[in-house]
Parts: structure tokens; C-alpha cells; sequence
RNA sequence: GGCGGGGUAGCCAAGUGGUAAGGCAGGGCUCUGCAAAAGCUCUAUCGCCGGUUCGAUUCCGGCCCUCGCCUCCA
């Protein structure tokens, strides 16, 4: 059995196959971030659910071509490089470079690519002109481009792939900017927006006159640029999927015609949200987490990590400062197995075995659309049965090797960096004197020493060969 | 109002038509000079009410609660 996703297109469970006809290369296309400010640990959930595809997929011998794009020209970013006085590229290049580090401390493989969408104007504006010509997309007289989703529909596409959509139903104008006063209908979205004295210096000239793209169609330029007009995967958050997804669609099906019976997109997989605490993450309930908070508090970014991965990326998924903290030990009792594996090999390296217990149980999770909690449950199984093996003797060297190789084979797909420390010489030294007081029955003496040791953060343990020191 | 998710032990969270994985927390025990680590062990009948069935937590209907999308949003 191989891979299967669930694939928001037909809201089930399909057999994963990508285009390429010798089903080896793999595209995929992740929306990134925007970035007007720190990323909060809700976006990462997408982000890091996004690693754990990109790394399975790999894991399962694809040939993955991973693309995340960054979002640097929006509303609230000239909203905020106004009031900031820095330029567009000095605002967002702060937040760019905070939102990779964070990337890398919750221990995601750096995207294939990672392009700009003011880097893109060029194609985002060819897209737009095929849009016009394929008589979809119309212009106001303000010099704005408007995709029209009557003429789209009228040409033969569905709008509407990815939900069920009921346009009479739906509320629209809400929040509809006066800006948009002149578009032809309240569901059409902008392609392209005219110059405005609040855009300051933030504007591009084109066909249309001077101006900036609209939100969607970035991805879709980007996308189909760096993947073809068709390509395997696109991931995001669940709140994507409308409008932002569905116009994405609508883009590049209407400007590209994939009516030959290609779609732009074959699979689509969505990530559902995080609740902090039981509640809906918002800044006036105070319960907004970056990562550099968390950080703060002392945690790290794998235990960050495993807490996101550990349940199933369609269900929402409640995070507490608690599990946070339960996190920690869990991962410490990993590190536990493995550094004692680790000191068994004495150097030894092995192959890792594919129908072992841990690879082949985590396989078959994840086969299943990616069911990582089973997965987990697998690897908790490992551990269990390596301490038992490893309490019982029963492991030489060779046996510890190949266990290793094969918690390493699947931990290229979970990502948890193992905390390795070797302790300094005055460290030693200290271990050394309380085994001495020890062994003199100098009780008082060796606990001392043992407080001693725990104030500089190091652990002792007294095993049947000798003590163990280790970080805290 | 429309559409779509959820409700499983103290907390988090899988799963199945035949009485329920895993993690964290808690209790007991083993090991230990004491600890630590590790192991063993204990702790749930699956929101409520009906129905189908030999049998439902798992299928169907109704109800309650909750979350999300429909408007910038991971």
C-alpha cells in the first residue's frame, strides 16, 4: 500500500499519484507567510504540517520539489511600512528573517524555493493580460483589474472546486472596501489595484496604470512560474480554502484554459487550526504565541514541533502550555533511548530495516493520510521495547546500530533533533569524586557533590555500568 | 441564514460493527545507599435520546454543546 491524502478537491481519501508520468517528481506549493509582523505558533502549524509532507514524501522516494512563497506586498504591510517610514523591502526583510529562523528552530527543512511575490510582478501581470484576453477579467475605470466570476462560469469553469458554494446564500459586503465600489459583482476579487494615495511608495507600473497585484494572484503567478501550469500538491491553512484558494483556482484554470482536462492542481490538502488553551488564538484574549515566546519560557523548538505533529493535521488541534511541558518529558525519554543505543553501537553503523516494527508501523500510519498520532504511538512503542531490551541486555552492538538506523530513517520524516551534550572535564571530574565518595560510603559527601552537579545543570545517574552524567 | 469540522479517561489525542492506541499527569511495585533513568502495574464503556443489528463508541435519525469558513487571516 502506498500513500493516501485526503484531497480537499473530492473531500476523500485518495491514493496519492503525482503527474510525472515515471511518478517520481513531486510539486508542491505551500502559501507562506505574510510577512507584517512575527509569525504566531497557528501559522507555524501550517508550516511545519507542510515539513512533515515535504519530508514523507521524500521518505517515500519522491523526488520533491518544495515551494513556499512569501507574501511582501499586502494591505496591512503598506499599511504598516507607512507608518513604520522604512521602505517595503527593509520593513518585510525583518520579518522574513525572523519567520526562517523560527522555520529552522522548529526544525523545517529550508523550501526548494522561496519566491517573492515583488519579485514576480513580471509574470503576475502576463497572467493577468491572459485573464483579459480569455475575456474573464475587466478593468475599472480607476485602473484596476477585476476577474469576473460570471464570464469565468459562463466559459465553461466551475467556481467552487474546493467547497460547496452557494453564491445567492452567501453574505456578501460585509467588509467590502469602498475601493471596490466599482466592480461588477460583490464576489469578484481584484487582480490587479489602481495607485492610492495610502500606497505611498508601494506601487508598480503596468497596462492598467500604476498599482500593486491583488491577493491572489501572487500564488497563482508563483505557482504555475516555478511549477507549471499543473502541478501535484498545494497545502495551506484551512481558512485558505475560500476565497483565497478557490480564486487561485478561478486564476490560472481561467487564464491558462487547463479545460484539455488538466487541473491546476491535483491535490489539495489543508491544515486545520490550532486553539491556545481551548480558544480561538486573538490578541484580545491574550493568548497569541510566537515562538520567540515560547522560547522565552524555556522551551525548544522541537518540543514546539512535536506538540504541533502530534495530532492529525485535519483536526483542530488544542495546545496548552501543559502539553507543552508533558512535551518535554516525552522528547527527553527519546533522547534517553537513543543516547543509550548510541553509546552501545561503540561507532557501529547499520542499514536500517524497513519491516521492523518502528518502520513498518510508522509507515502504515503515515500512509494513512498522514495519521501522525498513530505514528507516534509507534515510535512510543519502540522506545518501550528498546528500554526493555536494553534493561534485559539482550542488545550487542549490531542490534543497537540497526535500531538506531532505523529510529533515524523515520526521524527524517518527524524531525525531532536529538539534544546531545557532552559534559566538560571539571564536570567529569566532579562525577568522578562523588563515584569516590560513593564507593567510601561517604553518602553525605557524594550527594553534595551530586546537588553540586544538578546546580550547573547536569544530571547523574547511577547505572549497573558506572554513573552517567548527562545535561538537565 | 448557508457550508463544513468536533464532542473518547485529570489533560492532549488515535481508532474500530464484537466491550478502546499512544503521550503527559497521578497511585502502587521492582531496581537504587538515597535518587535518577528504566521496567512492571492501576485509572474510560467513547455528549444525550431513539433506531438498525446477535452485538454500536463505531451505521441511521433527532437533540444539546462547541469550533471554523462565508470578511484580512495558517
Amino acid at each position: 500500500m502506498g500513500l493516501n491524502v485526503f484531497n480537499t478537491l473530492s473531500r476523500s481519501v485518495e491514493p496519492f499519484v503525482p503527474l510525472d508520468p515515471d511518478g517520481k517528481k513531486v510539486g508542491i506549493y505551500c502559501c507562506g507567510p505574510t510577512v507584517h509582523d512575527f509569525a504566531h505558533i497557528g501559522n507555524f502549524r501550517t508550516f511545519v504540517f507542510a515539513d512533515v509532507v515535504r519530508r514523507y514524501l521524500t521518505f517515500r522516494g519522491f523526488n520533491v520539489n518544495h515551494v513556499m512563497n512569501i507574501t511582501d506586498v499586502e494591505d496591512k504591510i503598506i499599511r504598516r511600512v507607512n507608518e513604520s517610514g522604512k521602505s517595503l523591502s527593509e520593513y518585510t526583510n525583518e520579518f522574513e528573517k525572523a519567520f526562517f529562523k523560527d522555520l529552522k528552530t522548529l526544525g523545517c527543512l529550508m523550501p526548494d524555493e522561496q519566491p517573492h511575490a515583488t519579485k514576480f510582478i513580471g509574470p503576475i501581470i502576463k497572467l493577468i493580460k491572459k485573464l483579459e484576453k480569455n475575456g474573464i477579467a475587466y478593468s475599472t475605470g480607476d485602473g484596476s483589474v477585476y476577474f469576473s466570476i460570471e464570464k469565468y462560469r459562463k466559459a465553461g469553469n466551475q467556481y467552487g472546486q474546493l467547497l460547496n458554494l452557494n453564491l445567492d446564500e452567501m453574505r456578501p459586503g460585509e467588509r467590502v472596501s469602498n475601493d471596490e465600489y466599482e466592480k461588477e459583482s460583490v464576489a469578484d476579487f481584484a487582480l490587479w489595484k489602481s495607485r492610492v494615495p495610502e500606497d505611498g511608495e508601494v506601487f508598480w507600473n503596468s497596462p492598467w496604470g500604476e498599482g500593486r497585484p491583488g491577493w491572489h494572484i501572487e500564488c497563482s503567478a508563483m505557482s504555475m512560474e516555478l511549477l507549471g501550469p499543473s502541478f501535484d500538491l498545494h497545502l495551506g491553512g484551512e481558512d485558505l480554502v475560500f476565497p483565497h484558494h478557490e480564486d487561485e483556482i478561478a486564476q490560472s484554470e481561467g487564464a491558462c484554459m487547463h479545460s484539455n482536462g488538466k487541473k491546476f492542481v491535483k491535490y489539495w490538502m489543508h491544515g486545520a487550526h490550532l486553539l491556545v488553551e481551548g480558544k480561538k488564538m486573538s490578541k484580545s484574549l491574550g493568548n497569541f504565541f510566537t515562538l520567540r515566546d515560547l522560547l522565552a519560557k524555556g522551551f525548544d523548538g522541537r518540543e514546539v514541533r512535536y506538540l504541533m505533529i502530534s495530532a492529525h493535521y485535519r483536526e483542530t488541534f488544542n495546545f496548552t502550555l501543559d502539553n507543552l511541558e508533558g512535551a518535554k518529558t516525552a522528547m527527553s525519554r527519546i533522547d534517553e533511548c537513543t543516547a543509550k543505543l548510541h553509546e552501545l553501537t561503540l561507532g557501529q553503523t547499520a542499514e536500517p530495516v524497513n519491516d521492523s516494527p518502528l518502520i513498518s508501523g510508522f509507515t502504515e500510519a503515515m500512509d494513512n493520510d498522514l495519521n501522525v498520532s498513530a505514528a507516534w504511538a509507534a515510535v512510543f512503542d519502540w522506545v518501550r521495547d528498546t528500554n526493555r531490551k536494553l534493561t534485559s541486555s539482550g542488545l550487542d552492538s549490531a542490534a543497537a546500530a540497526t535500531e538506531l538506523a532505523n529510529w533515524e530513517q523515520i526521524n527524517s520524516v518527524l524531525g525531532i533533533k536529538s539534544r546531545e551534550a557532552k559534559a566538560p572535564a571539571e564536570i567529569l571530574v566532579l562525577a568522578e569524586q562523588r563515584q569516590a565518595a560513593r564507593k567510601a560510603k561517604d553518602f553525605a559527601r557524594s550527594d553534595q557533590i551530586r546537588d553540586e552537579l544538578a546546580n550547573q545543570g547536569w544530571i547523574i545517574e547511577d547505572t549497573p555500568n558506572g554513573p552517567r552524567v548527562k545535561r538537565g
